[in-house]
DNA sequence: TGTGGTACGAACAAAAGTGTAAGTAATGAC
DNA sequence: GTCATTACTTACACTTTTGTTCGTACCACA
């Protein structure tokens, strides 16, 4: 996405983090709205305008940038057709689907603290 | 932890994400030690010094931030001895606990996954 | 010729997160 | 009196992430 300093302390670190693969897997849900992207292609193929749409506080460049990262990141099958105006469908790979179950968990548990912290 | 400009779209952006149950949960473990300090003490009290052993890469004030953040949102139960020198012993709380199971998922989704981007 | 819709891209600015380097309090051991 | 130990705290600098604003290509259609 963005160009980045190597040998940073802080790049260094995150080469090492991202050894747990907890970390890892956690990293590639980690932007602000990626999660909500997955959910809602997870019955669904949607366009870009679509996906704008359904999250208006969304900025265009930011849901970009969110769909370019989990499709580098094998989440999200991007799908262009040469039409005019463009036509641009996303979807979930294999790869996200297997982690939906493992959203519903996340979810329930989420939900059931929300709230109650301590 | 640190201050926040309320009324920035940035924090607008943040109460409107955390209505979602996942997003919420997701955001509880998002800083970038709080996985590993879970699953370290995952089966043990752990002292201050005793985690900054484990995880040479962190800083004490990282490590601060992080611990203090996971007691603020009820994941991890501080312990102070009135000794001297200071003794500080940090373990799980019961809904921490509950996360554990959800942890296992991920981690071996992450481990499948790892390295086979698409 | 001009307008409209789609899916972006680029330059810039603001905010948050992370790392660096130093210092602190209390007290028991020497 | 000095030093060592522990668990921090503070001030600052740097990196990444997120948001703002503007602009683009393409062609159908009026």
């Amino acid at each position: 996405m963005t160009k980045r300093k190597l040998n940073s302390t802080f790049t260094l670190n995150e080469s090492f983090l991202t050894e747990c693969d907890l970390t890892y897997a956690v990293n590639k849900i980690g932007g602000r709205w990626k999660i909500l992207i997955i959910d809602k292609l997870s019955d669904q193929k949607l366009r870009f305008s679509e996906l704008n749409k359904i999250f208006p506080l969304i900025t265009e460049r930011m849901l970009t940038l969110q769909l370019r990262a989990l499709e580098c990141d094998g989440l999200v099958k991007r799908t262009v057709y040469a039409e005019v105006p463009p036509r641009v469908e996303y979807e979930l790979t294999p790869m996200a689907l297997e982690f939906l179950p493992i959203f519903k968990q996340l979810s329930a548990w989420g939900n059931k603290h929300k709230g109650l912290t301590k």
